[in-house]
DNA sequence: AGCTTATATGAATATATGTTCAAATATTCA
DNA sequence: TGAATATTTGAACATATATTCATATAAGCT
């Protein structure tokens, strides 16, 4: 134990080093599907822009419509438009209609708690 | 209440619409610095890319080399190092160097914590 | 029906980003 | 000292992305 010397991994070819293959196989053992992980890292990346961190934040209150939160912003309607469809494309966002305006809320407790924990860490 | 009429903000131009001026009164109270926002979304963003992710979530169990994790993910050993400085840089990763070899492994409890409610969220 | 308001959509653009390649450090061992 | 190993760094490139502008849809009002 303690070997640093490198082995070889994928056939004869041996492009692969590696100096630890027992955490490599365990890592491979314990690790979350392709696909979980995708869509979990594109709902951290949504969450990864100060503007839609910013929405989002806002929306953890109370529910705006499409012309507050640019207003909250200091952006475009449109632009904010573009980010509430990825949000609801996550369904981390949901809408009502009433009338002619638009109401968006959090749609899923998740998305508070990772907000709340982040929170907690920025704020000490 | 529940008047859908458009007011202005911002002087005389007028090119902020605003319908419910309350909300965004009271968002702007609530909401955390801009400092605050850049850095919490920077942490959601470092998250927010598959490669990455995977690098965390091993992590999560035990310190890994560069070139452990270049294999489990089958990048390039740059390419790993590259990434892993990114999470050096927002401390969420700290390094240990034993001899050649630099072991990495999570430097923050709120990673962890952010990754198992993500878990949680991705796993049902 | 028209007119206004609220939001959505698509193209365009400037910027950011992930990976690779080549070369540079840093550490150990002979 | 010199060779080998482990990692880092910087430039380069291809792709992704956030915002804006112009236009389209959808609902209410007269």
């Amino acid at each position: 134990m303690g070997s640093a010397k490198a082995k070889c991994l994928d056939g004869e070819a041996c492009q692969v080093r590696v100096i630890h293959l027992d955490r490599v196989e365990r890592a491979r053992r314990e690790t979350v599907s392709e696909k979980e992980l995708n869509w979990l890292s594109s709902i951290y990346k949504v969450l990864g822009d100060p503007s839609r961190l910013k929405i989002v934040m806002a929306l953890r209150n109370v529910e705006m419509c499409v012309c507050d939160l640019a207003a909250f912003l200091g952006l475009t309607e449109s632009a904010i438009s573009h980010q509430l469809r990825r949000f609801k494309d996550l369904a981390l966002v949901k809408s009502r209609r009433e009338g002619q305006v638009i109401y968006y809320s959090l749609d899923d407790e998740h998305v508070a708690e990772l907000l709340n924990i982040g929170l907690e860490h920025v704020t000490e």
